[in-house]
DNA sequence: GTCTATAATCCGATAGAC
DNA sequence: GTCTATCGGATTATAGAC
């Protein structure tokens, strides 16, 4: 019963964003009346928190397809990749995952929920610590390096999903690699950085003028 | 009588955030009623936006400080630490300008509200635009380089801001710095890069540690 | 320009019958 | 386990008197 709710309700914050979710709305799609959820949920904050825990699930889901690759490199970049299509692919869980946990307005983050959040950047962490072992990635903190290469990785996520940078879904792709290329080129050893060089040489000409295009050649500000 | 209302919507705002603010607290912190205030202003939609345009004044202010420096290697990092005071000393302003545009529901933002936001891109693209012709960074597109500066910087700030990163205030702007050294070593050509580097080999062991020690010795994820 | 009064909605959550 | 009925609250915005 519990888990026909927490479907119907990821498919509701999905259709609707936070604003749109009530648990009014939840039990019509649900063809019963509210208080009937109260049986099974104490309350709303508390089905929310299952919908962050399903978005951490898909997530997980997606990451973990780098562990398929068979070098250090391709789970690093697969990885990287991976993330990006989470987001565009799920912008909204991306969101309550990342850029609105505190608008659930619940005081206390469950220990099986922020457990998935660890595991994620526990995940990323590792593949970045792969990176070094193999001397791909020149030596440092893993955490710290990885908390570096993060931030990037969701700043521009999080301005192209704010509306902020006015670019077609495929063009965000090739600014997002090209860009991590950029961050990367000097955290990697030698033939590593000369890789990631060329791949810079290669797009940025042809991704700067689309960007500025749609934007009328205006900076890509709001 | 418009700016009374906007100094007191200011206020109610950077109290009550976007959650808190209503038309009906906005008279009452006037000492009028509700409905007295759509005589200057056409909808709480109308007033926000006009929050919004404070913000960016506040922030642009906080970045012309940096026209005060006398290279363009100051320029640059006065104008980097003046972004994450800004945003350190007005979260409530980061947030709306860069972090809940599309909370205010607004179908079109006005022209001069809009023109604010060019206008901080272009003086961040300026700042870089001077590094690459004074040798300090390496050649290439300064709105691409712009760019991936931003997205670290807006995605550190806007992590720590969003409470991922459980540190005092004052280790961030440790980390700010040891982060914006990493990505831009790989940017920056001969002595400033060595210059970058001295600032990464004296801070991360410390910071890394404290990063550590506040979550319990587990990944920054909430 | 400001007021009172009110329309028209929406919300989360509970009590108690069945 | 689900229902009806309801409490108690919020909101934006308008009508019309003063």
């Amino acid at each position: 019963m519990r888990e026909k709710i927490l479907a119907c309700a990821c498919d509701l914050y999905l259709t609707d964003g936070l604003d749109g979710f009530s648990m009014r709305k939840l039990a019509r799609s649900l063809g019963v009346t509210a208080p009937a959820l109260y049986r099974h949920y104490e309350s709303k904050e508390r089905v929310l928190l299952d919908v962050v825990g399903e978005g951490y699930r898909q997530l997980i889901q997606y990451l973990h397809r780098a562990l398929e690759g068979r070098t250090a490199e391709e789970r690093f970049r697969i990885a990287g990749e991976g993330y990006l299509e989470f987001a565009l692919n799920h912008p909204r869980y991306y969101e309550v995952l990342f850029m609105g946990v505190e608008l659930l307005r619940v005081d206390e983050v469950p220990e099986e929920i922020s457990a998935q959040g660890c595991a994620v950047g526990q995940f990323w962490n590792d593949r970045v610590r792969e990176c070094i072992e193999a001397g791909l990635l020149r030596e440092g903190d893993p955490e710290a390096i990885g908390m570096s290469l993060w931030s990037h990785a969701h700043g521009l996520i999080s301005l192209y999903l704010k509306g902020m940078l006015p670019l077609p879904e495929e063009d965000l792709r090739v600014l997002y690699r090209a860009s991590c290329a950029r961050v990367l080129v000097g955290l990697g050893t030698g033939s590593y950085a000369e890789r990631l060089a060329e791949v810079l040489a290669e797009a940025p000409a042809d991704t700067t003028s689309k960007f500025n295009g749609s934007a009328g050649g205006e900076a890509p500000w709001v």
